[in-house]
DNA sequence: AGTAGTTGTCTATACAAATAAACAAATAAA
DNA sequence: TTTATTTGTTTATTTGTATAGACAACTACT
């Protein structure tokens, strides 16, 4: 078969168009009235259709309002949610303090054997058990995070429950008696949303997301909880403070 | 116009299912002999040409060789590569320290005005005059990171040969007479690549990258470079560790 | 040698996407 | 009001995408 390695094959051109344009406004190169469809499907190098089928999707996404003879207006971009991470991170905290009303469901949780990598994290048998917590977490009525938290269960067995009633991992692990616990180290990467991922975020497959992985431990010392997040890249921005960091 | 808000709108359906293999692929879900085509086009519900036009484009990216009458085998998996993030970050240390050989070359350099982001980080007027200088940064032969980096001129002027002569960032601060000096925080964030950014980290566009915004200001405090780095999502993880901050 | 299972190739058909050229309808400004 | 500009609609044609069925070529195993 014929191939050919081209990056944007399989992509119908008004997506691409519909992609670039949809960047454009999220990073504000694009603000107020826009040029014409002709001007687009000339600058594009496509057919005026081409580019009314793009806006068409932009302005379902309530990203473009066009009016007949008038013209087309993108709407106001929004800000990027301000996330600081560091020894302290808290969720609740953290986007309480930017001023928007947190929130959080609690989507699964299961217990299960630990994985090779969950064993090294905690310093135990492979095979030992451990509970994965799942929670979404929504900041201005939108979702913005899917956590998947992993505890040790012969540490931590009443943390569902805990979880349930204090309505925030930091009030359930004081109700279990902890406090005092810090994060360790903070891993990032960039990954595309999977299909869960894209379903409870409410974005397209293959979004770029912020993806954390983390450590915690108690005042002690002691593994406490280990977490990938993942953080729907187009409305936050994680800031690390290296301040008081050893030179 | 009749839009459907569907996520996958056009993209070709053999484009979602090569999509969703290169991650299974990524993340170890899919390793050593695939399932054969007939099983894919009924897992995926489509006719096996879709999947072998999918097949295909993998297959010319190298993740994957079929050989008649045997399967179909994906390639093994290449680890991420982990770069710590830390007051004393710098690439050719992170990237040597993973016995990797480093390599960096300057795609541009220019005198700008600074924006009124850039002003605000320096401390200094909206039009002070800026040097900019983009990096290019290459591990295993392959392209990992760009680096836009700005530096006052005022405080900063030889920057640009100094950087030719000593053939890296830390060397060509030295010879300015500049040591001692750290990074102060680091924001994050996952976009997706512009077609800048495609070009030269030889990418799909919209591939994910991390974004990384840092100043690193001089041992006696004053700001000394403000930069602005896109990381391959899918080849590189950031880590930061927490140890030693204060609490 | 034979057989089951695999990838590779071919032809034909139906549907979506992109192009082309006009024209209608609303707006803004002269 | 008139004019130019802009978004919205229609019709027709061409190119790409997906399906269907059949068969060839090759491999691994019995």
């Amino acid at each position: 078969m014929r191939v050919t390695a081209d990056d944007k094959a399989g992509i119908a051109r008004w997506r691409q168009i519909a992609d670039s344009l949809r960047l454009d406004i999220a990073e504000g190169r694009l603000a107020g009235r826009l040029p014409g469809e002709t001007q687009f499907a000339e600058r594009f190098g496509v057919n005026r259709h081409t580019v009314r089928r793009a806006l068409a999707t932009l302005s379902e996404e309530g990203l473009l309002t066009a009016t007949r003879g008038r013209g087309t207006f993108a709407a106001p971009r929004p800000s990027r949610i301000v996330y600081p991470v560091g020894s302290q991170s808290r969720f609740s905290e953290n986007i309480g303090a930017a001023s928007r009303e947190p929130g959080g469901t609690m989507i699964a949780s299961a217990r299960e054997m630990a994985s090779a990598e969950l064993a090294e994290a905690f310093g135990c048998r492979a095979n030992a058990t451990v509970i994965r917590l799942e929670l979404l977490r929504v900041a201005d009525g939108a979702p913005l995070i899917v956590s998947t938290i992993w505890f040790e269960e012969a540490r931590l067995a009443g943390i569902i429950p805990a979880y349930a009633e204090a309505g925030s991992l930091t009030g359930a692990l004081t109700k279990l008696g902890f406090s005092g616990q810090r994060r360790l180290w903070t891993k990032v990467a960039a990954i595309p949303a999977d299909p869960r991922d894209a379903e409870h975020l409410h974005c397209a497959l293959s979004t770029p997301l912020i993806a954390t992985t983390s450590l915690t431990v108690t005042a002690a010392g002691e593994p406490l909880q280990y977490a990938r997040s993942r953080f729907l890249g187009s409305r936050v921005e994680l800031v690390f403070d290296h301040t008081g960091e050893p030179v």
